[in-house]
DNA sequence: ACGGTTGATGTATAATTATGCAGACTATGA
DNA sequence: TCATAGTCTGCATAATTATACATCAACCGT
């Protein structure tokens, strides 16, 4: 029952640029866009592929033109983790040397951060030590810390 | 013709509170328990504020139960949002006697939720005392007190 | 090949959301 | 005070989205 599911793979990808391209209003006018590339599909399904995406909503701002359109989930405003919260809550700075990265935070915040770092369970981190607004994080490999340090900082910039 | 509009401000505080609260699957839904709280409206008029709010509509993946629910937009930190997400994070209790409020948080995070309920500017708070993890609020009179309890514990929900 | 199962989809319609319009209220200026 | 303008809201309803049901095709084990 898994073999060619192309079709709908095919069009629930081409969902996902046109809705990237430009804002989409409605379900129908999805679906008028995708009959013009050569899928024929009510609007029905149309709606059913929007909730398998997980695409969200969003309303728009100014009154003006639609009142809404279809976003990716990654693009708009993040589930993220409660570690991503956390992050992008308190953390200061980032910096790193060899297999250790060091986290400057807001005062008191420290011992916070490294238990949600902990409970994140990443294999690459052997463990962490919060102190009151630094945590200290020691990875498994000094190559890969570079990365998990960029990691940390793209928590804290997007924003 | 911007005087007191304290109610229409209230009561889509209360809706950011309600939706972190739990998932809301309709407007319906939103204004029932929006009457639970005193504030009567009707569905036309919590389409409105969540247009203004601009307030996403998040499919769900697990078919049962809701569809979707409504989330709010993590961009653009407001200072309201941020009390809201460090609340959801750290609070533990509220308990609440005469015009205190006593919050028990995770150990270390009091000051900086202290902080954080400071920056929000609520007038009905006079001010707050943060300690390792317990902070303490002072509110304006007895009378309203619960009442910014709840507001807290609103907040905190399930995540 | 055949009955049973699963997945995908259209149709029709239920459920939900958005909005035009009007009324109530407030503030402002003559 | 009165007229005017602006905001907020409910009501009724239009617009949009979700879903129950039926159908069809592919697949599976026998």
């Amino acid at each position: 029952m898994e073999a060619l599911a192309q079709p709908k793979t095919k069009r629930q990808r081409a969902i996902l640029s046109l809705i990237a391209a430009r804002p989409i209003h409605s379900q129908d006018e999805l679906a008028l866009l995708l009959e013009q590339q050569g899928y024929e599909v009510t609007q029905a399904t149309v709606s059913r592929d929007i909730k398998e995406l997980g695409l969200l909503k969003v309303a728009l701002k100014g009154g003006n033109g639609g009142t809404f359109k279809y976003v990716e989930p990654t693009v708009g405003p993040a589930f993220a983790s409660r570690l991503h919260r956390v992050v992008s809550e308190v953390v200061i700075q980032a910096r790193s040397s060899l297999n250790q990265i060091v986290l400057r935070t807001h005062p008191g915040t420290a011992m916070m951060l490294a238990a949600a770092i902990d409970n994140a369970g990443w294999p690459e981190v052997l463990g962490t030590i919060g102190g009151d607004d630094t945590v200290l994080v020691i990875c498994e490999k000094p190559e890969t810390t570079p990365m998990i340090k960029q990691r940390f900082e793209d928590m804290r910039g997007e924003q």
